[in-house]
DNA sequence: GCGCCATGGGAAACCGGTGTCAATTTCATT
DNA sequence: AATGAAATTGACACCGGTTTCCCATGGCGC
């Protein structure tokens, strides 16, 4: 077997050989600046071919430049190349362009860990969440990413089971131990006030993504799920419908409360009442929308429409209708909640009220930013989220 | 261009105030052993609760103890506590006992960066992949954390563009900048040997996920994609299938090739070959397959049973079939393979070969864990990964 | 020419750990 | 009891950055 990278001693091996430490990675820096004690500046990096053929500086091939070669270098001590990779406007003009042409010559990177280390933080953004959808997870760790590329931030994800019992122990453990620059929430952790009191007890900036305002603006991003709700109320009564149900999330979201809540309102609009006996609740799973839509069409007078509180849901309801021999959408119109993939590729096709998720994460990143940056209003004050309906192929006039 | 990611705080603004530092979290500490220089030990962490009340020793309450508290409070050197926290078998019984008592009294847990920067090595496994299957990518995530839980190590994820222009620079830059303690290669990147040769020049360690051997056994986690494929021809001709389809992914992928080989092998097996006019290539996505579908249903002949290289092309099939007046199965038998939670959700369901993908995302990240213990051989020379086909609705007898 | 003040920049300590290497103990032997 | 090897332990430098504190410099007003 191959050596390479031992780690274990019991054999007489030693690990990590200091030799095999990475060779540098080039950069650009930034420009600007604040007060001494600036604290934190995420650099801006672009990470550039591997062309910057450094000149002989008699370094040491094979091993990463440090802010001391920079320093020694370019002829300043390494207090002031730190000033230029910070960002600090005590540096004049010359002196700074002397250091960042030395910096790019070599490629020099500040290592995370060292800067972390001094800054008593680290340069991680930790995603926790307790959240069983695979499209939801991804898409939103896109977003985060697509705030914080280029900044140096790195995303490391924390899944986690609310219901355990160590879940504060760990989730606290997690933040403390790694000194999390930031920690986005999404639903549901998003609405545990254990888990923000202890985020904020411990010093771990956090930004909150829920279906209501649940903090301060700078921590929150709010979709507007009731909005989206009514729209898809707005849609099923505009097609005609009267008898409508709904299925509801669990209670334990608060996005079933807001979804639940913004249909209803949705159908008085029309002067139409969502009727007890037409409300059932689910799990937000596959298996819970099946049985929740039996239950749904096996009353006296079954509903024409119903709406899912998730797209998970509505193809459940796509089975029950099959199985009491109903056609979608001319018997029964179906309007979940999600956009879902599979959403588009079942038939019919998925009336659904889409979510921007990836937007959504994104925001949320930029929001934990926004803090290290200028404190932008623009991105603290950032509207609700609305979603949008997307009408496909599962919603129709109710047969006559 | 865009000014996203604007350090800058011409604002006058700082951040990060460095009084939000974190608190202490409470650990407990594993034995076993090596010799001096042991480096790299993993810790055994456990979240304890916040139960730990620490009798007064003078630390400053809010800050968390550091290896130098211990050392003081212990009455021994922080070399010690060092030896004690990462297992170094030169430490008496009695020491020992002595530090791990304080260590476990104070809840001390020791700082990852600063372990990191000594180490030269950080604690982050990175998951470098260009997946576009949320289905994929989020269970291969929860693989890799079931393996490293409590290990203290934690996972970043690195989604990328195999076809930009920076690729290379950006993960290398990510590998270098985080000095990772491993990389988890799931296809296609674990196919492209410019990464691996980078990550061996940076001196990442990593494994790589592909359906074939393309490295030594401790860097790779292979999956039977072949067998599994084999296993879909066999079932359709079990069932009496003589006119079958193929539609493969792309050719940039290596499973596209595992996948084709397998299945005509196993054709072959009944006697039946694979003609190249029943063989359409797709892109491993829904349009794709549907097209593909739609031509191989057009033929004079047209075939009797399509097995599709992926979920996602399969349920394109369905699409192509209902346009066509088809019905699954009856006139069309349809296989894919993934077992993504769509195929068992649409109807009929479809049959399909299921790959553990969370079990070698754990597979994977044992085996960059096992460098770092004793090099578990059994770890390392881990059986390859069979693939088991799921016969669900979406397959049946050829109508007559 | 002198004193003052604001600014640019450096020396040294420090963040919280680990590696090196020598000093101190412990223990079996002679 | 002296001796030498092996087992323990600690002092100190160092990882690669940042912060604190202080000095040097230069322009300006008198």
């Amino acid at each position: 077997m191959g050596n390479r990278c031992q780690f274990h001693f019991a054999t007489g091996g030693h690990l990590l050989d200091a030799s095999q430490v990475a060779r540098g990675v080039p950069r650009g820096y930034a420009r600007a600046g604040s007060r001494e004690r600036t604290g934190l500046q995420l650099s801006t990096i672009e990470d550039e071919g591997d062309d910057a053929g450094p000149t002989d500086h008699g370094l040491t091939p094979g091993r990463a430049a440090t802010i001391n070669d920079i320093a020694r270098i370019a002829g300043v001590s390494k207090k002031t190349v730190s000033r230029v990779i910070n960002q600090s406007p005590f540096v004049k003009a010359d002196t700074r362009e002397k250091v960042e042409a030395v910096i790019a010559e070599l490629g020099f990177s500040p290592d995370p860990q060292a800067r972390g280390l001094a800054f008593r933080r680290s340069f991680l953004i930790g995603m926790i969440y307790d959240n069983p959808s695979p499209n939801y997870v991804v898409n939103m760790q896109q977003g985060i990413l697509d705030a914080v590329r280029g900044s140096g931030l790195e995303l490391v994800v924390h899944p986690c089971d609310r219901t355990s019992d160590d879940f504060m122990a760990n989730v606290r453990g997690f933040a403390v131990r790694q000194k999390l620059f930031g920690a986005v929430l999404p639903p549901s952790v998003s609405e545990d006030e254990r888990v923000t009191g202890m985020l904020t007890e411990v010093g771990c900036p956090y930004v909150r993504i829920a279906s209501v305002s649940l903090d301060a603006p700078e921590r929150m991003v709010v979709t507007n799920d009731s909005r989206g709700a009514a729209e898809a109320a707005r849609h099923l009564v505009g097609l005609g419908h009267k008898r409508i149900a709904m299925i509801t999330g669990p209670d334990l979201f608060r996005s079933t409360h807001e979804r639940g809540e913004g249909f209803r309102s949705g159908l008085a609009e029309a002067g139409i009442t969502l009727e007890d006996a037409m409300v059932v609740r689910g799990a937000y799973t596959f298996d819970s929308g099946v049985a929740a839509a039996r239950e749904l069409l096996s009353r006296k007078t079954r509903p024409t429409a119903i709406f899912a509180g998730n797209d998970e849901m509505a193809i459940g309801v796509y089975q029950a209708a099959r199985d009491a021999g109903l056609d979608v959408p001319f018997d029964l119109s179906i309007v979940g909640f999600d956009d879902a993939p599979m959403s588009s590729r079942i038939w019919p096709t998925l009336t659904t009220v889409k979510l921007p998720i990836r937007d959504m994460g994104r925001m949320a990143a930029e929001k934990l930013l926004a803090r290290s940056r200028g404190l932008d209003p623009a991105k603290l004050e950032q509207p609700e989220v609305i979603p949008t309906l997307i009408a496909r192929d599962s919603s129709a006039p109710p047969r006559r």
